[in-house]
DNA sequence: CTTAAGTGATACACACCTGTCACAGTTAGC
DNA sequence: GCTAACTGTGACAGGTGTGTATCACTTAAG
């Protein structure tokens, strides 16, 4: 994650590298191709500290995407921990995701045309959260066979949501958190296959 | 939309802008920050006719979100042609947005911050969805009611199924369109508010 | 306290994109 | 065919982001 891997980093200058990380992570949301230079003024640091901890934009990118995939590891380690009914377990997973506010693609869509086009995510993300999937079409509750279109409607919701002011009428009116209404829009969205024929 | 407004272009100029058009719509779907170099070379044509023809790269963008929104007004004016009922209605917006490939967003979230907040879209252009969207709300098909929410999911969930490969699973199973799949899709993330209860 | 590590400030080279211009060659339109 | 319009080529200036390096200063760690 660091320029030099070989020696012990300085306390503070392991903590700078994580205030780096989350001002890019919050800059870049807002503007993907956002300089080194304003993302070191979001972290109060200047830009040469930011190519002293990353080599290059890209290392940074490549940082930031690999926490972010971890960070998905874990949210779908917890929501998975006890045996939970899928539904709950899909619900629990969006929480904790709106919880650490990822800005969710962004990065993820900058370094996406490099891993096996999986949206930017690790190869083990996008199969936890197929299984995530299969347990809810194994309950019945979605209907939808393509892990990539899953997976894709998920994304997607999650980002539309997370974009969404606190005072939207889907979401006062019934007092629900963005994540409910993500579980219900993508439960939805994903289970009506075979149900109509229009 | 052209550079120079009062005089009238001769054919094969105002042939190029079509090209150069198309070409920054290809173009600037893949790499949203591609050059006007690239865009040029793609309607094979020079950097400099492209900069004749569009006095500056906003000026562009500007003339790319004008003929996108232009389009997605004739769709809609398409598509409500007759009284069909809503389902039919949306079903068929829906395919002409497909048929016209407009790969969707990229330059719409590229001048978003720009007018009203409604994602790129003109006013106008997001009053005729909302009011698609309050067709199939009377008709029972959708309960959402945020106007935002609504055309937010039905974006993105083009663009998904836009990028989502031929032979993808829940396409070839039934043997439906990406259309088909989209209005499925957007009629369920909306439709399920007040059913369960989790 | 003393040393080594880290940072800020500054400067530099390099590359890329933008916008403009001038000139020669080509093409549409009458 | 003639003329005006259009394009290609090449060049230029200005701006911005990147990556590197140096020096003086501050701070963590023993």
């Amino acid at each position: 994650m660091d320029r030099d891997t070989g020696r012990r980093l300085r306390a503070d200058a392991e903590h700078n590298t994580a205030r780096i990380l989350a001002a890019a992570e919050e800059v870049l949301a807002a503007d993907p191709a956002a300089s080194l230079e304003r993302i070191g003024e979001a972290a109060g640091l200047t830009r040469a500290t930011v190519h002293r901890r990353f080599a290059s934009r890209r290392a940074l990118l490549e940082a930031l995407t690999e926490q972010l995939n971890q960070r998905y590891l874990t949210a779908l380690d917890q929501s998975r921990a006890d045996g939970a009914p899928p539904l709950v377990v899909f619900r629990r997973l969006t929480e904790i995701v709106f919880e650490l506010k990822a800005g969710h693609r962004f990065a993820m869509e900058l370094m996406s045309d490099e891993a096996g086009c999986h949206g930017g995510l690790t190869p083990e993300v996008a199969d936890g959260l197929e299984e995530v999937f299969a347990l809810l079409r194994e309950a019945g509750e979605i209907t939808a066979t393509g892990a990539d279109w899953c997976r894709q409607v998920y994304l997607a919701l999650l980002q539309e949501a997370d974009q969404l002011p606190e005072d939207a009428a889907d979401l006062v009116e019934a007092g629900r958190s963005k994540a409910e209404l993500v579980v219900r829009a993508v439960v939805g969205a994903l289970g009506g296959q075979g149900s109509r024929s229009t």
